[in-house]
DNA sequence: TTTTAATAGGAGTATATACACCTATATATT
DNA sequence: AATATATAGGTGTATATACTCCTATTAAAA
């Protein structure tokens, strides 16, 4: 039991969790005055590049369960943000970003590169693009098995 | 909005928050037999080192905020996993792991090396390291504001 | 063509997360 | 000592997350 003190240091789960709440926290910092959470922004932001897109695609893409992607949808289409609707294949469902949605969209590209910015600096371009390779690694990893 | 394409690519939140999703996702693979969460799984850890410790200190310690804290304690307390009880000081609680939360702990780790070793082995131990370091970073980055 | 498989998606439930607002206790100020 | 302030912590509420189990629709097999 004394591996617990070093896990502390080599556990990538917790390192990696831990850092989501801690840079979670920069970026709805300065998007709470639009009222987007981090997740809204990127939902908003992936439908924005995919959109019109099924449930599943857009779950895969954000490497989140397809339930999990469902709630947060359904939150955003009540603030008349995006609109899901039946696809061709009657099974899919198909979001797509509102005029509305990109008006938001709009008022907060600034926001998030005060964010962004933040994080540019404090780690350094360099270091912040090795690390953000890293990860894309670690993702690619996790969705192989 | 021709940002927007990068931004999936650039974006330290949303790229850290993925990564949290996926690599929670092995972790909670191998640790479900014991009925634990990825969360679950390093309070005790931290609690099995810095225990008795207070919900502040440790909420610090977790980056995690402190009511965030007070409800992860409860479910573990519920389980009989750690005990919550007043301090000296009456408003501080002392937050203790048990003799069962111990036991637990004991058949968590061999399953947490295996998804460390499978973390370890697809990234390799050195880019693994380099990653952690520069997570450290941005968290303590986080920290300072 | 009927039956069976696979696929897309939702609802129920439980945990994780954090903000705003509240109480209790201890410390500092006067 | 009485009051004010700072600190520790909890509750209400809302979003984020994912698993299990369910229905609907399409595609494949017989």
């Amino acid at each position: 039991m004394e591996k617990c003190k070093e896990i502390g240091q080599t556990c990538a789960c917790y390192k990696v969790r831990k850092a989501a709440r801690a840079v979670t926290k920069i970026y709805e910092e300065v998007l709470r005055p639009i009222g987007l959470r981090a997740t809204q922004f990127s939902l908003l932001m992936a439908t924005r590049v995919m959109g019109p897109v099924t449930v599943v695609k857009l779950a895969q893409v954000m490497v989140m369960d397809r339930t999990t992607l469902t709630r947060n949808l359904q939150l955003l289409e009540t603030r008349g943000l995006i609109t899901i609707k039946t696809g061709e294949d009657r099974r899919e469902r198909e979001v797509t970003l509102t005029t509305s949605g990109m008006e938001v969209l709009t008022k907060a590209l600034p926001l998030w590169e005060e964010a962004q910015n933040r994080v540019k600096k404090g780690l350094g371009e360099e270091r912040l693009h090795n690390l953000l390779d890293d990860l894309s690694e670690m993702i690619s990893l996790a969705r192989k098995k």
